[in-house]
DNA sequence: ATAGGTTTAATGGTTCAACCATTAGCTGGC
DNA sequence: GCCAGCTAATGGTTGAACCATTAAACCTAT
C-alpha cells in the first residue's frame, strides 16, 4: 500500500532537474549552463552538492565542462555514444559468460550485415572493396598483422556505418573497442590463419555487393564464430 | 605526432582505481570499502573530491552507497543492467529517429523471439500459455487494458528470459521501461486493435511452442511493425 | 598602428573544517 | 529478558578559502 520513502541527496534532486531541461529540449546542445557559483544560489544548495551533480551529468555524457574563464558545463549532443559504457563495463568485468556475449555479437552484427547488404550503394560497395585491397595487400607485403587488423576494424565500421543506423554504428564501435581488441591479442599470426579471415571478409563483402542480405548475415556470424573459438 | 595534454582531476585518478580493483576482482562483489574518511588518507584526496569520486562510481552501478554508522561503499555486481540507462537517455532525448530504434528493436526482439522457439522447454510453453491464458481473461471480462498490458510485457520478459542470455533480458528490460511505455500510451484500447494484439502473441507462442525460430521471429517482427506505426 | 607581452578577473579544481542526519550497537533500568 | 535511550560511527551538507587555468582587457615598445 505504502511505497518506502526514497533517501533524498540534494544532488540527485540537481541532476534530475537538468537532466529533464536537456532532455525535452528547454537546454539545447551547445548552450552554456551559468557559472557553478551562480547555479549552486539557483539550486539553493553548496557548490559541493551541486559539483557531484555534475560530475553525474558528465559521467552521463550529457555535458562536458571547460576550465577557466568563460569556461563552465555545455550541453552535449545525446546521441548512441551513450550506450557504450554500458557494454564497456560489460566486458571488461567478465562477469557475462563470454557464450553470451559472443551470441549477442552474432546476432547484432549478423544483423548489420544483412542490413547492409540491403541498402549498400555502389559507392558503398568499393568503399568495401577498396579496404579489402588494403588487407589483401598488407597481407602480401608481410606488413604484419597491425595493418591487416585496421583494415578488418574498418570493415566492420563501414558496414555499421551504411545500415544508416546511428545506434548499430556506436554498438558496432563499442564491440571492437572492447570484445574485439581482446580477441585480437590471441589472434594467430600465421598465415593459413590471416587468409582464412581474409577470405571471410571477402566472402561478406560479395554477399553485399549482390544485395544479398541472407548470405551477408551467415558469412558474418560464420566469421564471428571462427574467431570465437 | 602528439596528444593533447589531458587534463588530469584527481577524482578521476580515483574512479579509475576503484573501478579497476572492482573489474579485475581485487574487489568483490559485496565487499565493502572503507569509510570516506579512511578512503580520503588512502588516496591523499579530500573529502570532497573522494565523493565526487564514489558519485560516478555510484552513477556506473558500481557500487552502493549505506548510510549511517557501519555504512559505506558496497561493491555491487555487475550485470547486463549496465547497459539500461544508456539506452533509457537514447529514447528519452528523442534526438534519435524512432525509425531507428525501432529498426533496433525489432531485430533484438525478433533474435529473442528465434532463440527463446529454440530452447524452450515445456516448462517454457507451459509458462508462456499461462499469461496467454491471463491476457485473454483479462479481455473477455473488460477489465480494461491495465491487466492486459501487464500481460503482454510478461510475454515480452518471459521470452528473454527463456534466451538464458541475460543481456537479452536487460535490454528486453530497457526497451519495455522506455519504447513500449511509450507506445503504451497511444495504443488504441478499441476492442478490435486489443484482439488483434492478443492474436499477434498466440502467434509467436504457438511458433514458440513448435520449436520453430524463423517463424517465431517473422511473428514478433510482424507484431513489433504493427505497433510502431 | 600593431605585435607582443602583462595584468586582471572569471571560473572550475581542491582542500579544510564544521555541523547535521541516519544508523547500529551498547547500556542500563524495569 | 526486553525495551528505551544514549553513544559513536558514518554518510550528507555547508561555507570559506585558496589554487590553476583561461579569456579578455590593457599596456608598451617598435
Amino acid at each position: 500500500m505504502f511505497e518506502q520513502v526514497k533517501q533524498t541527496r540534494v544532488y540527485q534532486d540537481v541532476v534530475e532537474q537538468i537532466e529533464e531541461a536537456i532532455l525535452n529540449g528547454t537546454l539545447t546542445t551547445g548552450e552554456k549552463l551559468p557559472a557553478e557559483r551562480e547555479l549552486k544560489e539557483t539550486f539553493s544548495v553548496s557548490r559541493g552538492a551541486l559539483r557531484e551533480a555534475l560530475r553525474v551529468l558528465e559521467q552521463k555524457r550529457l555535458i562536458d565542462i571547460q576550465l577557466g574563464a568563460g569556461g563552465g558545463a555545455i550541453v552535449r549532443e545525446v546521441t548512441p555514444e551513450v550506450m557504450m559504457d554500458g557494454l564497456s563495463l560489460l566486458v571488461r568485468s567478465q562477469k557475462v559468460p563470454l557464450e553470451s556475449l559472443k551470441e549477442f555479437r552474432m546476432d547484432i552484427e549478423g544483423n548489420i550485415a544483412r542490413l547492409a547488404a540491403e541498402r549498400a550503394n555502389a559507392e558503398d560497395v568499393a568503399r568495401l572493396q577498396a579496404i579489402l585491397g588494403l588487407a589483401k595487400a598488407s597481407l602480401d607485403n608481410q606488413e604484419g598483422w597491425e595493418a591487416y587488423v585496421q583494415a578488418d576494424a574498418q570493415v566492420h565500421m563501414t558496414l555499421a556505418r551504411i545500415t544508416g543506423n546511428t545506434i548499430y554504428e556506436y554498438i558496432q564501435t563499442a564491440i571492437h573497442e572492447n570484445i574485439n581488441r581482446y580477441y585480437a591479442e590471441f589472434l594467430e599470426h600465421d598465415e593459413s590463419v590471416l587468409c582464412d579471415h581474409y577470405q571471410d571478409l571477402c566472402n561478406i563483402v560479395n554477399a553485399v555487393a549482390d544485395g544479398d542480405g541472407e548470405r551477408a548475415c551467415d558469412q558474418m556470424r560464420l566469421h564471428l564464430n571462427r574467431l570465437g573459438k
